[in-house]
DNA sequence: GACTTTAGTTGGACAAAGTCCAGTATAGCT
DNA sequence: AGCTATACTGGACTTTGTCCAACTAAAGTC
């Protein structure tokens, strides 16, 4: 993770305390994290930082390409620091549990020209849903 | 679009005004409205019609899966009533304009056993990004 | 190591989207 | 016409996120 730190250095980003606690809540274990989460972790290992200041590197990450926002249609956005492997999602409509899914195929290919209504595409974005282990049981 | 509502109330639904009027605003051109659209044409053939009717008449009409229920990334959700006939969309990332799309390709075949972590999959939603024609002119 | 510059942080106010609830109205049945 | 369960209302509340002016501190320079 520390790599990361170097990457956005080598970006022009000034490295402070709280940029670096979030870079460090981000890459625990604990992936698919909302704002509020992120937060609530990096307040527990550094009181003083603010919410707003959690947004807005947040907001920076993503922009810089090294962290992607993820919005299942629960309510806030989750934050997904797995950005250089491309991937999608698989949610359970119930509990909202979030894991990350390589389906084969390329659904770029899928879209042909006449479906484009000359739009430039530049991503897509795949989730599937349905009932974890978990939920099917209760 | 009345044998919307004559399935609806097959299905037990209680006929009222403000629910006829939420009806006949889906049913017209402009697709991909917010809550708060539905609700603003709402109150211009009803004005009396409040926002949490409006609100819980989308969520069951969702339930009883007349009407789809998307979230681009924008702030709110858009809800769609041309819930039957399989479509993903094409979003603008910069004004957020969205288009109904028919990929070819199933992408529900693209996801093999191995990666379905013992979910029953119900569901996908494929998501294409990219800058819409006027954007690109901008 | 102190100084300066300028990017970054703070916290509180604000805004937008959505939910909840107690009281009131009304659709559909008889 | 009257009854009753269902639906509606409007306002308070919550959650998620944004904005801003005042303050703080990182990194470069000497």
């Amino acid at each position: 993770m520390s790599d990361l730190l170097e990457r956005l250095r080598g970006r022009g980003w000034r490295m402070t305390a709280q940029r670096r606690v979030v870079a460090e809540v981000l890459a625990g274990d604990h992936v698919h994290l909302t704002a509020d989460e992120v937060h609530a972790r990096a307040v527990a290992k550094l009181p003083e930082i603010s919410r707003a200041t959690v947004y807005n590197t947040l907001g920076e990450l993503v922009t810089l390409g090294e962290v992607l926002e993820v919005s299942t249609d629960k309510r806030a956005k989750r934050y997904d620091p797995n950005a250089h492997r491309p991937h999608h999602h698989l949610v359970c409509a119930q509990c909202g549990a979030i894991r990350d899914v390589h389906p084969t195929g390329n659904p770029m290919a899928d879209l042909p020209d006449s479906e484009r209504f000359g739009f430039t595409v530049s991503d897509v974005e795949v989730t599937y849903r349905g009932t974890c282990p978990n939920c099917a049981k209760a």
